[in-house]
DNA sequence: TGCCTTTTTAATGTCAGACAATTAGATTTA
DNA sequence: TAAATCTAATTGTCTGACATTAAAAAGGCA
């Protein structure tokens, strides 16, 4: 493997770049076992203590899982698409609520993407994604819904719509941009009136899915980010106006 | 903040993910300085070299930075575009070459996603955009030029097209669709007639793009998956036949 | 007083050595 | 042969110490 110059900083941030870069460059393969701690200890001349720093930044990162036990060690972990998505996830999330990005940017990204999946979704969508839309219209249309399970409520039917694409790398792309909405989301308070139009506007979604419509499906969704815009500007303009 | 329940496994795990949650639900804000490691140690029941390493985990997704000194610490950081965007980047690519992503859906959802800042960027796109993707274009017809560099102005040029669109939030999630695929790309081996044909097209959807007409520029992109997809397609087939 | 230098101090970074907990494999025993 | 036990390797955690850093406090001098 790799060497450490002495001089500059974070022993334990340059060892993990280093075994970082070894597993992207190929040189350690999936499922492939690391030295053991102590062995790591001698080859990088530190200590064991600054060596487990390392490993649990990659363990952080779920490039590495760890076991315990006489053949246990550290070894480079598969990627899943279900952990990439939960690190898309969370930085996705972090970066909108850390950055002051406004609702429109973020709104408009969320349904760029959306509107890319809509031809792809109306070719390849099953029943099945069809059956969890429609459940998720449902559920938005029962009274004495939260606000907030109204807005997990609509993240389903966005996520159901993506899964649809029958892609898997899109859909990992796509968590970000659906989930990452929900704490935005939920700073708008829904009247039913609100919540009318937009359970009108999901079904004509759900009927050009069904009918297989591409171009039908994307029109529905920017119906849908048009009425999604025009609701938060006024709520926030209403919040503005209070003080 | 939180405590940790005794019983099962990795203090420092447990302890990353409560400071997380903190951080992602509010309670500690940006720049604010988390209490030194003694204090933790003493605040969680656990020594210091366990809350070190459940910092260093933190650190490892950006979530926090630390300062050395009298004034020093643990600061909660804010994320910036730039650390989300290499984050996406480093997971998107790991993500596809650990998985045996086919080259056709990682290829499908790269254009796909392009697709979707077509209208955007062919609205918004500056003067300077434009010719960083007429500079990319040129250096791609250049003689001499090696499969490597061509990939890598090939994402150049992709890359200006998803920054015409304006939209940080956009640009950040499809840097690691864009990025991600080069590796993919570099497996290829381009002949001159290949480049060719992908000039043009690069030159078609610059020239759509000069006429602000978006979808004249995803009829270009879909062209370009089209020609991508066959190539790679010639290429594994050829590399099969010949075992 | 006001500025420069030195000292103090609080914090992270690193180390060494030890023990606990876990687990696979080898050994022993019924 | 099969079950129970022992052994060894490895990670997880703790204690205590020292090195390094950088800001604030203290001191000295014009």
């Amino acid at each position: 493997m790799k060497i450490d110059p002495d001089n500059p900083a974070d022993l334990s941030a340059q060892i993990a770049t280093a075994i970082r870069d070894s597993i992207i460059e190929g040189r350690l393969i999936v499922d492939e076992r690391l030295p053991s701690e102590a062995e790591l200890s001698e080859l990088f001349e530190v200590s064991r203590p600054t060596v487990r720093e390392a490993l649990k930044r990659l363990a952080a990162q779920s490039l590495i899982r760890t076991q315990r036990g006489a053949t246990g060690g550290a070894f480079v972990n598969r990627l899943s698409y279900e952990a990439a998505q939960a690190q898309q996830i969370t930085t996705s999330t972090l970066l909108l609520s850390m950055n002051a990005v406004s609702f429109e940017t973020a709104c408009e990204a969320r349904f760029t993407l959306e509107r890319a999946c809509a031809p792809l979704s109306a070719q390849r969508r099953t029943a099945d994604h069809l059956a969890s839309m429609r459940a998720e219209i449902h559920r938005q249309g029962q009274p004495g819904l939260t606000d907030e399970a109204f807005c997990a409520s609509d993240v389903t039917f966005h996520r159901a719509l993506v899964d649809g694409s029958a892609n898997p790398v899109l859909r990992y792309q796509l968590a970000g941009a659906v989930e990452a909405m929900q704490p935005l989301m939920n700073m708008i308070t829904f009247t039913a009136r609100d919540r009318a139009r937009i359970i009108q506007l999901h079904e004509r979604i759900a009927d050009a899915l069904e009918a297989r419509e591409g171009p039908a499906t994307a029109a529905g969704l920017s119906a849908l980010e048009a009425e999604t815009q025009t609701l938060a500007r006024d709520v926030f303009a209403k919040r503005a106006a209070r003080g």
